[in-house]
DNA sequence: CTGAAAGCGCTTACAG
DNA sequence: CTGAAAGCGCTTACAG
C-alpha cells in the first residue's frame, strides 16, 4: 500500500504556514521567505519525502521543461548521435526530452509533433532528413531544425558546410591521384545529400569518369550495391559516400568481394560519426560536428543566443582514402 | 501574434453547451452525448483548431500518457537499439516516451529517475547495464528494468538468456576445429557480462588456453587491446566477444595489424546489434532478441500480460567465425 | 514577511 | 442526454 505522495498543502500543514510560503523556499522565491521559517518548510517537506508536482506546476505556470525531439531515422547512427548530443544539453539546461522517430515518414513526423504539442513541449527539436519535414510547420512553440529545415525561414536550421566538406573531400582524393571521383548519393535529391551531390557535381565538373551512383540511407542497400558493382567490373577506383551508413555498407560488400580497400577503392564518407573510426578499414570522413550542431540547436532553442554557425566539417584522413594512417 | 490555443471552454461556448459534454466527445465517453450535439461540438473544435491540453487532463486523470526510458549508455548501439524498439512499443500503445541516458553513472540514473517521478511518469523503463541500476529503486510507479536489474525481485527484469547464448558460441566455435576459446569481458563482473563470463568458464571447464581478456566497452579499447596482444603475440585463436562494441574494436585492430579475421581469428560477438551484419567481415553473433524484449518490457509496465520469456539468443552464422557467409 | 484565495484546463460525480 | 460545479497541485497577484 503505497500511500498518496505528499502535496505543497500537506509540507504547509506540517510546517504550520501556508502553501505561498512553502511554494516561496521550494524554488527559491520569487518573494523572500524569514530564515526560520524556511527551516520549518525545508525540515516538513524532507519528513514527507515532497516531491513538486511538475505537471501542476506546469498547468499553472505555463512551461513545462519538456522539450520534444523529432529524429528523421532513429536507427541512423549520424541522427543517434545528434539525439545523444541533443538531450545532454538539455539535461544541462534542466530540461526533459520528449523523444519519436519517425522513420522517414512526414506523416509520423506530423503525428509526433501533434503529440508534443499536445503534451505542451515548451519547444521542438527536429532532426530532419530530406523528404520530411518541410510539411508540419510547427505553431504556437518554438522550433529549431537540425540537419535540414523548411527553406521557408520561419524557423532556424542548424546545419554543418556541406559545400565545403565535399570540397575537401574530393580535394583529397586528388592529392592520391584521382582524377575521377565518383558519388554516392541518397535515393532522390533534396536535402543536405542534395546538397552534397550538387558540391560534388560543381568539383568534378563534367568529367564522365565521376560517375553518379544510388542508394538508399542504408548498410544493407549500399553493400547489394557494390557487390553489384564490382560483379560487373563497374566499380569506381575514388569514391565518396554522401553518409557514413552507405560507407559502411560498401566498405562490407568490398569485403564480401575480396576487394581491398584502400587499394583497389579509396572511400571517403561525409557524415563522421563516431563509428567511422572503427570501420576496417578506417573511414576517412568529412566529420560533422555533431555536438556544436546539437548545442547551438538547444542555444537558439532556448534563445540563450544565436550564435554563429557551427565549425566547419573537418576532413578526419584515415585509412580507406589511402593514407596510412 | 500568435492567439491563445482554444481551450474546452472555447469549444464549448462556441457549441452552446457545457464543458462536460465537450469533454464526452472528445473522449467518446465515459457518458453518451447525442448525435447532433455530437456534430456541433465537433465543428466547434475544427473551427477553432482545438488541441485538449495533455498537462490539463494529466493533473485531473492522474496519468500523463508519459513513460520514462533510462539507458545505462545511449551511445552503444546495443542499448540504441533497444531504446528505439522501446520507443516504437509505447508509441504503438499510444505513449510518449521521455529518454534519459545515465552514461554508466549510478548517480546520473538515479537523478533522472527522480527527475521523471516529478514530471509524473506513469512508469519507468530502465535499460541497465551491470554497474548503475541496483541503487535507485523507483517508487510510486511501476518500473521494468531491460537487460539487467536488481536482483530484490522487487521490479520485474526482461533479459535473453545469456548463457545458452555463450554455450551455442562455444559450441560453434569447436566445430570449427578451435580446441580453446577465448573470452573477452568487460572491466568487472557482473550483470548480463558476468553471466556471460560465467557462462564461458563453465563451458570451456579449466583449459588454460581459454584465457580471460577484459576491456572496456568500446571500440576503441577493444581496438587498443587487439593492438597489443598482436604485437606480443598473445592473440588467441579463437574468441567470444561479450559486447558487439568490443568485437568491433577487435576486427578495426585486427585490420590495422593486418590479421585476417577468420582465418588467424575466429570471432564470435554476443549482442548481435544490426551493425554486426555489416562489419568487414561480417560478425557471426548470438542475435538477442532485442524487439521481443523491448516490447515485452511495454507490455509487462503497461500489465497487458506477463508473457513467457522473449525468444533465447539465436546463433547467426556469418563470416567472422570461419563460416563461409 | 506571510496568508487567504483565484485560477491554469481539464474530468467527473452530482443533479436535473 | 445535459449543465453547474468541484477539484487535481501548483503559482502568484492581492491584502495585510
Amino acid at each position: 500500500m503505497t500511500k498518496r505522495p505528499s502535496t505543497l498543502a500537506d509540507v504547509a500543514r506540517r510546517a504550520g504556514t501556508s502553501t505561498a510560503v512553502v511554494s516561496y523556499v521550494i524554488n527559491n522565491g520569487p518573494r523572500p521567505v524569514a530564515a526560520a521559517t524556511r527551516e520549518r518548510v525545508l525540515a516538513a517537506a524532507a519528513e514527507l519525502g515532497y516531491r513538486p508536482n511538475r505537471i501542476a506546476r506546469a498547468l499553472r505556470s505555463r512551461t513545462t521543461g519538456v522539450v520534444g525531439l523529432v529524429l528523421a531515422d532513429a536507427s541512423n547512427p549520424y541522427f543517434g548521435a545528434l539525439a545523444r548530443h541533443v538531450e545532454q544539453a538539455l539535461e544541462r539546461h534542466d530540461r526533459l526530452t520528449l523523444v519519436g522517430n519517425a522513420g522517414y515518414s512526414p506523416e509520423r513526423q506530423g503525428h509526433l509533433v501533434e503529440r508534443f504539442l499536445a503534451a505542451q513541449v515548451d519547444g521542438l527539436i527536429i532532426v530532419s532528413s530530406d523528404t520530411a519535414g518541410d510539411a508540419a510547420a510547427p505553431t504556437g512553440v518554438p522550433a529549431v531544425y537540425v540537419h535540414h529545415g523548411p527553406a521557408d525561414g520561419h524557423a532556424p536550421v542548424v546545419a554543418a558546410d556541406n559545400r565545403a566538406a565535399v570540397r575537401q573531400a574530393v580535394a583529397h582524393l586528388r592529392e592520391h591521384g584521382h582524377r575521377s571521383v565518383a558519388f554516392l548519393a541518397g535515393p532522390h535529391d533534396g536535402g543536405p545529400v542534395g546538397v552534397r551531390r550538387e558540391a560534388w557535381e560543381a568539383a568534378v565538373g563534367g568529367d564522365p569518369g565521376s560517375v553518379l551512383l544510388r542508394s538508399d540511407y542504408s548498410r544493407a542497400a549500399a553493400d547489394v550495391l557494390t557487390r553489384r558493382l564490382i560483379s560487373e567490373g563497374a566499380l569506381p577506383r575514388a569514391l565518396i559516400a554522401a553518409t557514413d551508413e552507405q560507407a559502411i555498407g560498401v566498405l562490407s560488400g568490398a569485403w564480401a568481394c575480396g576487394l581491398p580497400v584502400p587499394d583497389r577503392l579509396a572511400l571517403i564518407s561525409l557524415d563522421g560519426t563516431p563509428e567511422s573510426a572503427y570501420t576496417a578499414p578506417a573511414l576517412t570522413v568529412t566529420e560533422q560536428p555533431l555536438q556544436a550542431m546539437a548545442e547551438q540547436a538547444v542555444d537558439l532553442l532556448l534563445s540563450l543566443d544565436g550564435r554563429a554557425e557551427p565549425p566547419a566539417a573537418a576532413l578526419v584522413p584515415r585509412r580507406s582514402c589511402g593514407c596510412s594512417e
